[in-house]
RNA sequence: GGGUUGAUAGCUCAAUGGUAGAGCAGUACCCUUUUAAGGUAUUGGUUCUGGGUUCGAGUCCCAGUCAACCCA
């Protein structure tokens, strides 16, 4: 910690002095002598709390010609004409406009005007009235700085357009561009209204280790860390699964977590190293039931996003539709049996050597298959998922491919298992959870191999005292938030993504 | 990991191998209902980094850094 207090401070020194020298240090130098010339008058240009009517949203409102209003907020803009100004305040919800008049202001709010940047935080007093042009605006009386900002504000129009720039420095991003205020205020009430959908359906909200000695719930590399009074190793969780299924063990009926996990895989475009993951397990249920559940769930924020029809639409940076979900319940569901033979006739018919040959036929590289059941799922990858954009259940998933799920009573070969499939992308699975703590511990000592220090084997000593049986699904939330909001990148979904450090 | 593309003023973008420009922002001035306000003038550059080719490199070549996209 205190190395890396003493590392930021260093940095800082640096930039700054290379600062002086740089040309970015007048506009920089600009601003802070305007930060002096507030303080000779007596202001401090950093100043403390502000009693306002309410956000920019809440004075537009409420608003009503003549009234009183005070309100504070980031100066994104300003017009200037002389004897009178027009600035615009703005907040994560909104921009406002706020008509400054030399004659109506007092020598401080005058002095304070003077010195203004695009960028400083101010207040307002004033009362409401509507300009020439019909805007609602706040006719000034008082104007306070309450933090003035020394760094040049991104291009007022265009905002920050360099992904990079976006990514590193979210806070620009989100300043200068309502799209992206508009994404993250949507995944903001994604995440809420998911809580309450399940709250009002009885399930209670939990929160389980993110360290753990063995990392389990899922087949992924994870991250370790280290514990130092413990003296021992830790890992990242890659899934909350073995700890919410010790809950059903301990009588919670309906449980559910909404948090991070870990994988230390691969980057891309679908792919963040630390992902928000929503899992919940309901007891006596299956996966039949949840897919119903995740079917409202999905439904319900889409209409709370403003999709009353229950379309999706997708665009592009002009506005242009280029992409439509149709959410409309009943959701289509089929078994990956069927879906294939949709895809690709007689292909379960085929021996592995024709099955080899078709693959190339359709163009698609199998050097990495070699069991059968490999081929098989590569052909669901591309010509199935890839190509369902409308949400689809995929049922009857071989045994081959979910080894750790309950087998199906009709077809043992198959598992009791959903894949949901939306936009070319897995979203959801959901399962009939195992609770035969020996079969669960065969399947898991076949998985682990040799290395039997990645099995949990105090699960599966929770698991004897008894689960009852349950649905259990997962939902990646960050690959829901794009298909609901039509962003193209995980990144565009997610605050602070991580990249390569810049040293 | 492989391929493609990109990095130029604080921001958004230009610039046949031949003096690095514009708009916005900044600065100064004009303007009492503007809204990407307008007008006049003006400041501002390690062209990502390091090599190379050349009389001359933002531009061509090589290596590296970071990013975006595609593939695995």
């Amino acid at each position: 910690m205190i190395d890396r207090t003493g590392l930021s401070v260093c940095s800082l020194c640096v930039e700054q002095s290379s600062q002086s020298s740089s040309p970015i240090s007048e506009l920089i130098a600009v601003r802070r002598q305007k930060l002096q010339v507030l303080r000779d008058h007596g202001v401090d240009p950093f100043g403390s709390a502000f009693e306002s009517s309410g956000t920019v949203a809440d004075v537009k409102d409420s608003f009503a010609e003549g009234k009183a209003v005070s309100l504070a907020g980031r100066i994104t803009a300003y017009r200037d004409m002389g004897k009178s100004r027009f600035l615009d305040l703005s907040d994560i919800g909104g921009r406002m406009q706020v008509y400054l008049n030399t004659k109506e202001l007092d020598a401080n709010s005058l002095a304070v005007a003077a010195q203004l940047d695009i960028g400083d935080f101010a207040g307002v007093e004033g009362e409401c009235f509507t300009t020439r042009t019909g805007e609602s605006s706040i006719r000034a009386n008082r104007l306070v700085i309450l933090s003035k900002s020394l760094r040049p504000l991104p291009d007022k129009y265009h905002g920050v357009q360099d992904a990079e720039t976006r990514y590193r420095q979210r806070y620009l991003d989100l300043i200068s561009n309502a799209s992206s205020r508009e994404v993250f205020l949507q995944r903001s009430a994604i995440v809420r209204e998911i809580r309450r959908f399940l709250d009002d359906r009885g399930f209670i909200e939990v929160e389980t280790p993110m360290m753990q000695a063995v990392p389990g719930g899922a087949a992924a590399e994870p991250f370790k860390t280290h514990h130092n009074a413990l003296g021992m190793d830790f890992f990242l969780r890659i899934a909350p699964e073995l700890y919410l299924k010790r809950l059903l063990v301990a009588g919670f009926p309906k449980v559910f977590e909404l948090n991070r996990s870990f994988r230390n895989e691969g980057i891309s475009r679908r792919h963040n190293p630390e992902f928000t993951m929503l899992e919940a397990y309901w007891a006596y249920a299956d996966f039949k039931l949840m897919s119903v559940m995740v079917e409202e769930l999905i439904c319900h924020l889409a209409v709370m996003l403003g999709n009353e029809d229950h379309q999706v639409h997708h665009r592009d940076s002009d506005g242009n539709i280029t992409r439509t979900l149709n959410l409309s319940r009943p959701w289509k569901r089929a078994s990956y049996h069927d879906l294939i033979e949709e895809a690709v006739p007689g292909w379960f018919a085929l021996d592995t050597e024709r099955k080899r040959q078709r693959c190339s036929e359709l163009k698609l590289d199998i050097t990495h298959c070699s069991a059968d059941f490999e081929m098989t799922q590569h052909v669901f990858e591309k010509l199935v998922e890839e190509k369902t954009i409308d949400p689809c259940f995929v049922t009857h998933v071989p045994k081959d491919l979910v080894p750790l799920a309950r087998l199906n009573d009709a077809d043992p070969s198959t598992v009791d298992v959903y894949e949901l499939i939306i936009n070319g992308q897995e979203i959801s699975p959901g399962y009939s959870e195992l609770n035969d703590p020996d079969l669960q511990r065969e399947r898991l000592e076949h998985q682990a191999g040799e290395e039997r220090q990645k099995i949990d084997t105090e699960f599966l000593e929770a698991l004897e005292y008894g689960m009852p049986p349950a649905g259990g699904i997962g939902i990646g939330i960050d690959r829901l938030v794009m298909l609901l909001t039509g962003a193209e990148s995980i990144r565009e979904v997610i605050l602070f993504p991580h990249l390569k450090s810049r040293s």
